[in-house]
DNA sequence: ATAAATTATATCGTTTACGATACAAAATTA
DNA sequence: TAATTTTGTATCGTAAACGATATAATTTAT
């Protein structure tokens, strides 16, 4: 038995998992809104500013436009979004929010506090997560190809 | 605008975000065997002890046996494993490695220390490390269902 | 023992991820 | 200006995730 081979010794494995059950932590706040996780980041990066093009928003999600594309598609669907062509640049897309979109902030404006409250524990400190936001920016700035040339 | 609905103020994008990220990077190491990061996954549990029951699998990858069928039975079709009835319990079904998949192995002995290699870098100690491995274990266990009564 | 409830796994439908490829609109070059 | 390359977005195929539901085997209750 290889003991780096162990799934104890796996970082990556606990990433995941722990992106995994945060994410589902999330879902009962979402589904009310009729949203999923991924939607909620577009939502966030649009409620920060409106009529962005598509790839600002990957660019700021980290994701291709072969995951973004579709998930806009079904948020117009939706009626959260609507996209453009741009004008300027006959290839881009701008995406805005609808009012539905918009109005959608308000409703989550509570998220933040119940996740914070919900798994606010003693063995958890303030420190804890500080240090953590920070390792993990490191990660991915590290492992980001726009990042590093 | 939200303060808290800022992207950047996200535990769980970031999560998303190194979780995706460092499964990338695991790519360029899994693809020549022929196996995703959740195949790895798997075959990691079945190294450590082979001939476990797919209930077994679940809960050491924390994952649900919808999302853990569908990945048996295609890790099946490409030869990795077979998966028998099993005999005390005509329910359960234990999943085996064939010789395929014991061989893989040693094909993934260095991908580990590959891994290590790849994102040693000035500014990312072993300590910070240590210190992530922790604080994630005890958010995965403050989580996860299967931990908590 | 027979019916009812529980349990282990599987199936189905929808949404993500992501590599590969396509396509059309710029930008560049010839 | 016409041809070529590049760029922004979209499409396609495959593999995960996961809620909901189904199925079959085991337990429990009656």
């Amino acid at each position: 038995m290889h003991e780096q081979l162990k799934l104890s010794n796996q970082i990556c494995f606990r990433l995941y998992t722990a992106s995994r059950l945060l994410t589902q932590a999330y879902r009962p706040f979402l589904a009310p809104l009729g949203i999923t996780y991924p939607q909620y980041l577009v939502l966030m990066v649009l409620w920060e500013q409106d009529n962005q093009m598509v790839s600002d928003i990957t660019h700021r999600l980290m994701l291709d436009t072969n995951t973004v594309t579709p998930l806009l598609q079904r948020m117009e669907r939706d009626g959260l979004v609507v996209r453009t062509k741009g004008n300027v640049d006959g290839r881009q897309r701008m995406v805005s929010l609808t009012k539905k979109g918009r109005q959608l902030e308000d409703k989550a404006q509570d998220i933040p506090r119940c996740m914070a409250t919900q798994w606010s524990q003693p063995d958890l400190e303030e420190d804890d997560i500080a240090k953590l936001t920070e390792t993990l920016d490191k990660m991915i700035h590290h492992q980001n190809p726009h990042t590093k040339e």
